[in-house]
DNA sequence: ATACTTGCAAATGATTTGCCAGTGT
DNA sequence: ACACTGGCAAATCATTTGCAAGTAT
C-alpha cells in the first residue's frame, strides 16, 4: 500500500512538498502521479494530510502534525516559513474586526517576500 | 485595436474580471482568448492593468485606477470585496514586525469567508 | 517594408477522471 | 466474489506559445 509510503515520505520531509516531489521521491515504491493525488485526497479526507497553495506553482502537502502550523510563502525564492497557528490570531481578529472577513491563512497562506528576499528587493544581481 | 475595447470593458466593469469574461464580454469586438491574455500582459507592462489571484480559479484583472485598492476574496461564494490599500498597512506592519515577512496582499490577496458566508458557515442548506 | 496584432492550433503545468487489470480479504 | 488499489491514457482549466495571415505606420 502506497499510502504508507506517502505518509512516511511526508513525515521524513517534515516540510510541505508537492505531489510531484512525492511521486519522484518514492524511489523504493514508484507510484504514478495520479495515484499520488488520489492517495493524498484520501489522506486529506481522513484528516491525516492537508494542503495549501503557496502562490504560483503546485499545491503543497503536509502531515497534520500535533502543533498546528501555518505557512508564509516567499514569492521570490520559493521558501516556505512556518509559524505557530496561534501567532496569526491577532491578524485574523484584526481582519475580522476591520472588514468582517474571516481569513484563515491556512488553505491560502500569505504570499510575499521572506526577510532575505525582502532585503534584496530590486537587486537582480 | 482590441486594447481599447479591453480597457473600456474593465472600466465599465469597475470590478476584477477574468480573461475569459473579457473574451466573452467583448461582443462588439470579438477577441480570441489568447489575444485577450496578450493584451492584458501588455497593459500590465504599461501599468494600466494589474491582476491578482483570488483563490482557485482564473486570475482577475482590474484597471489600475487612482485610489489604490486591494481585495478580499471569498472562498465560498466567490465575492470579491475591495478595500483601500492603506487599510491593510497595519496588517502588513504587523506581519513585518512579527515575522520579518513582507506581505502585500496585492498579487495574492487574502482568501477567506466574507461576512455573509462566515455567518452561514456549516450551513449547507 | 517593417512592426504590431490577430486567430487558431498546439503546448504547458497542475490536477482529475475513466477504465481496466491486479491485489487483498 | 467484492472492495480497494494501481497504472496509464485522456480530459479539464488556466495560461502560454508558435506560426502564418492581416493591419498599421
Amino acid at each position: 500500500m502506497a499510502r504508507r509510503a506517502i505518509v512516511d515520505y511526508l513525515f521524513d520531509a517534515g516540510a510541505p512538498v508537492s505531489a510531484q516531489q512525492l511521486a519522484s521521491g518514492l524511489d523504493r515504491t514508484p507510484l504514478d502521479l495520479a495515484s499520488v493525488y488520489r492517495n493524498l485526497e484520501t489522506l486529506e479526507e481522513h484528516g491525516v494530510v492537508r494542503h495549501f497553495h503557496a502562490g504560483h506553482g503546485p499545491g503543497r502537502y503536509v502531515l497534520v502534525g500535533g502543533g498546528e502550523r501555518e505557512y508564509l510563502a516567499c514569492d521570490r525564492c520559493g521558501a516556505i516559513a512556518d509559524v505557530d497557528r496561534s501567532e496569526l490570531d491577532g491578524l485574523r481578529e484584526d481582519v475580522q474586526a476591520r472588514f468582517g472577513f474571516e481569513v484563515g491563512f491556512t488553505h491560502f497562506p500569505m504570499v510575499g517576500l521572506c526577510a532575505r528576499c525582502s532585503a534584496r528587493e530590486g537587486t537582480d544581481s
